[in-house]
Parts: C-alpha cells; structure tokens; sequence
DNA sequence: TAAGCGTGGAG
DNA sequence: TCTCCAAGCTT
C-alpha cells in the first residue's frame, strides 16, 4: 500500500484492510475483485492484484507465513527491492539495506553532498545504503528506519527542516553550501488529465462501484473519445483488473 | 532501460 | 491554477 502513497493515506486503509483479512491465507480466500474493491482509491489498483496474487503464493509455497528469506520475499509478485527488504527488516529484525525514496534523499544530501537524487539505480542504491549500516543486526535495523523517517520528517524533498536536522554537522550538502542540483533528471510526470492513466481510473471508478456487469454503453458515458475508451478498457482487461461478464443474458465487464 | 501505471494533498 | 511528489514494481 506505501508503495508510491504517502502514509496517512495508507493507514485507515490499512488498518480495515488487516481487520477483515488478517492472515494471507484469508485474502487468499476471497476473490481479487474484492481486494480491488477494498482497496478503493488508493491508486495503482494492479497494487491489489498483485498482494493478492502474493497471499495466494504465500499459502501455496509457504503455508501461509510470510517468508523471512529475501529471495523468496523477492519471488512474490509485486514485491520488489524495496518491500522485500522491508519486510526482512521490520517484520523479522534482519540486516539489509533498505532503500527508499526518503532513503535515497538522505544519502544524495547527507553522503554525497546533492541538493537531490539522481533516478532510482538499484544495485548502486542498495551497496550506498549497505555501506552506511552498523555490523550490529539491531543497530542496522534502526538505521534503516531512522533514515526512512529522516528523509519522511526532516530532510523533506521541498523545504528540508535543515536547522533541526540531527545530522547538520555531519551533512556535506550544508557544507557545501547548499548547492543547487545539477545532475541527471527523474523522468517527467505526463500530465494526468486526458491520460490514459486518467481514462483506466474513470473506468475502474465504475467497476468497483458496480455489482452488476458494466456495459459498454455505461463505459462510453465516462469519457468521449472512443479510442482511449478502448485502449483503456483493453488494458484494464489484459493487466486482469477487469472480465468479461460469463454471462450472455448480462453482458459488460466485472472485477475479476 | 525506460515507460507506464492512480490519486490526492501541499506549496 | 499548476507543478511536484508520495515507504515502487513490472514489462
């Protein structure tokens, strides 16, 4: 759910989620659309399927326990660099490097002296983190989290809070003068009004709101232009967030 | 490797 | 208003 969202979006969202599935094996379950639904408009509803694909992987090759092993974390569909280090880390207490984008914000000011990071480079990212974390596992894990929320509360990608910063004496982007950034950039956002992107959520809008099969006449009311509609809704088909109606008497298109 | 993928809040 | 950005991942 963090992924891309900021955390007081994630949290009420959250805490309904684990209160009506509180294990993998429980989300496992239910159907992927009910995941879809529950996960309403936090964004990326893919993010849904995925969890749920993963709590089915859970349960089908680890009994329904989430996995310690970072490998097999990584395995998981929807589980990258950053959540399966994440999990290692703050569910099982283990020493990994866990990068995110707070992280990786602290470590362009703090370490290497730039006002702002360059784009995500995994390799790189995880041995820059690998180098700054304690030997000791326990002290490693609160350097995780302490540079995660650092860069959350602090050293904020706007205004950083440099003067209550509790590393300003050691940071060498304050020594340097704080000077502006000059390096390679991270890729534009298109726009999101008329996007694709904007179409699909319409649609999706629609689909989890409906518990009967949306036809195409209700889908054509969503936006004009035709074949965006149908780029979306092809797309939407082919990621698996949306179904053909099984059936014939109530054609349309369903949560999976 | 780079593009595509939602949504909403803040400055 | 408009731009930026938010605990990334997959193809």
């Amino acid at each position: 759910m963090l992924q891309q969202t900021p955390v007081v979006r994630v949290i009420p969202r959250l805490e309904a989620w684990l209160e009506r599935w509180p294990t993998p094996a429980d989300l496992a379950a239910s159907p992927p659309g009910d995941a879809v639904r529950a996960w309403d408009n936090l964004g990326y509803p893919r993010r849904a399927l995925w969890l749920h694909a993963a709590a089915m992987q859970i349960v089908e090759r680890h009994g329904g326990a989430v996995p310690r092993d970072v490998d097999a974390l990584l395995a998981l569909t929807g589980i990258g660099d950053y959540t399966a280090r994440a999990v290692a880390v703050f569910s099982f207490g283990d020493r990994h490097p866990v990068v995110d984008t707070n992280t990786r914000r602290v470590i362009a000011r703090a370490v290497l002296g730039q006002g702002q990071p360059g784009p995500p480079h995994g390799r790189r990212d995880l041995a820059a983190m690998d180098a700054l974390l304690p030997d000791d596992v326990a002290e490693s894990t609160v350097v995780n989290a302490g540079m995660m929320e650092l860069g959350a509360v602090v050293c904020v990608a706007r205004t950083p809070l440099c003067d209550a910063c509790p590393l300003r004496d050691a940071c060498a982007w304050r020594a340097a003068g704080y000077p502006a950034y000059d390096g390679p950039t991270k890729a534009i956002q298109k726009a999101y009004e008329g996007s694709d992107r904007h179409v699909r959520g319409l649609i999706m809008r629609e689909l989890r709101a409906a518990h009967t099969p949306v036809t195409d006449a209700e889908i054509a009311t969503l936006w004009p232009d035709q074949t965006q509609r149908d780029r979306a809704l092809a797309g939407l088909l082919a990621d698996g967030l949306a179904v053909r109606s099984p059936t014939p008497d109530a054609p349309g298109y369903l949560l999976p």
